[in-house]
DNA sequence: GTAATGACCTTGG
DNA sequence: ACCAAGGCCATTA
């Protein structure tokens, strides 16, 4: 039972550039459903039932958590994959999240 | 069809 | 500045 909005949300964070990270309400907010964040992160968990391997390891919260690492296949996964990208987590935590933030309103613009 | 939950964000005290 | 509670939208039971 796929949905559009599962559809959109895994299209733009496919998006995500390598070595770049975004966060739930950013997509959501470029989703037209700001409010809907809660929903964004729920898509997440059906990512790994989707056909092309969404990259939810580069999606983390506001504060550059990872939030969801917990419901990955191994929490160490989505940290490896980070550091694979060239990016630095700490701490369960993206090191200069603000400068490798990557906002859909900046790339996709509209 | 109703109730409860959730990888969150925003606002109030 | 820090801590707490509510709200929103969709999915699942």
């Amino acid at each position: 039972m796929e949905k559009d909005f599962f559809q959109m949300v895994f299209q733009v964070v496919r998006l995500i550039p390598k070595g770049r990270v975004s966060s739930y309400g950013a997509i959501a907010a470029y989703l037209g459903a700001k409010s809907s964040s809660r929903v964004v992160g729920y898509a997440m968990n059906s990512a790994h039932s989707v056909k092309p391997k969404v990259p939810a390891h580069r999606v983390v919260n506001r504060n550059g958590l990872l939030t969801g690492k917990h419901h990955f296949e191994t929490p160490f996964k989505m940290q490896e994959l980070l550091e694979k990208e060239n990016i630095k987590v700490k701490d369960n935590q993206v090191v200069d999240f603000k400068k490798l933030y990557w906002d859909p309103f900046e790339e996709l613009k509209m």
